[in-house]
DNA sequence: ACCCAGGCGGGCG
DNA sequence: CGCCCGCATGGG
């Protein structure tokens, strides 16, 4: 295996601990080493692992590999690494709690995702918290995905399961893997997308007509169709807009006054247009920080934190 | 024991 | 449209 696929990417204005850390699909499949400033991710049935230093990205395909040129796109797709953060970073700070955000984790990135897994982590994301959405996700993939393996023919990772498994998963295996009331939405959303609907066709699609699409889905409300545009297909312009992303906005503008979910898309639209969803990332992220320590992540130190299947009576 | 979490579907006014 | 409710589950 001497042959390993490395390749270097200049960037700037790239920070891998928080754009892994803030929440994206990415985070649900992958292990971040915050003593190396590593990156090891699945996409597929590859295994990339990324190391930033300084002005560059270099990136090695692990176990499997399908080549630089593969590489090379993965990369810069999933990281939009040809997005100009300077030009966004100008068009978003239009006040000073968004100049704070952006200096404070400047660098944070939106990545791009498979659009189904993008939608199931955010079916699951639903009315719980960051913790229990990876334990979940990590739970559902142990248990559905095909193994990917070494040269030596040695298991060294889990695919994330396709909608054609996860339709055909029983809700009570989906229960024990901590998904809840959530458990039928998966079910009904991935037959929906193996039978009816198929996300990888959608990608043509502008924001608007997509939405529409995704909104289709059941389990898929507002909220979640957003958060598919947006970290599934790069739709720049959605705005996601959870209880943190409310209740900041409330507070930084509207003096604390509550605002219904239209208000507020009104709002980010007319503020941050093109760019609402860089901003919503933003705000995301600083609002979660504004609060006490409760929810912080922690995430990169999870050995193997498993879901706790505890299978009540009744 | 109570409250909350990157909400959604369904029902009602 | 806006509001209210129930929903599974673990952690603070």
């Amino acid at each position: 295996m001497t042959d390993m696929s490395t390749i270097t990417i200049p960037v700037n204005h790239f920070y891998l601990k928080d754009t892994f850390e803030s929440g994206q699909p990415l985070s649900f499949h992958a292990h971040y080493d915050k003593y190396s400033d590593t990156l090891t991710y699945i996409t597929g049935m590859e295994i990339v692992n990324l190391r930033f230093s300084g002005t560059r990205i270099v990136g090695n395909l692990v176990a499997a590999g399908s080549g630089t040129r593969f590489l090379s796109n993965e990369i810069s797709t999933r990281f939009r690494l040809n997005d100009d953060m300077e030009h966004i970073y100008d068009r978003i700070a239009t006040d000073d709690f968004m100049k704070s955000a952006i200096e404070k984790y400047d660098g944070m990135r939106l990545t791009i995702n498979d659009p189904w897994e993008t939608a199931l982590c955010f079916i699951i994301s639903q009315y719980n918290n960051m913790k229990r959405i990876r334990g979940i996700v990590k739970a559902i993939i142990n248990k559905y995905g095909d193994a990917i393996k070494d040269e030596n023919d040695k298991m060294v990772a889990k695919s994330f399961p396709t909608s054609a498994t996860m339709a055909s998963a029983s809700e009570r295996d989906l229960m024990e893997c901590g998904a809840g009331f959530r458990a039928k939405y998966i079910k009904e959303a991935a037959a929906y997308c193996t039978e009816t609907l198929d996300l990888d066709k959608l990608k043509s699609k502008k924001y608007p007509e997509l939405k529409e699409e995704l909104l289709e889905i059941k389990g898929v409300g507002d909220k979640v169709a957003d958060c598919i545009a947006l970290m599934g297909y790069g739709k720049l312009e959605a705005f996601p807009i959870d209880v943190w992303v409310k209740r900041t906005m409330e507070i930084e503008y509207f003096k604390g006054r509550k605002k219904t979910i239209n208000e507020l898309h009104r709002f980010a639209l007319k503020k941050w247009g093109e760019y609402a969803g860089y901003a919503q990332q933003y705000i995301f992220w600083q609002g979660m920080h504004m609060e006490d320590v409760t929810n912080s992540i922690e995430g990169p130190e999870d050995k193997q934190e498993k879901p706790a299947p505890k299978h009540k009576k009744k």
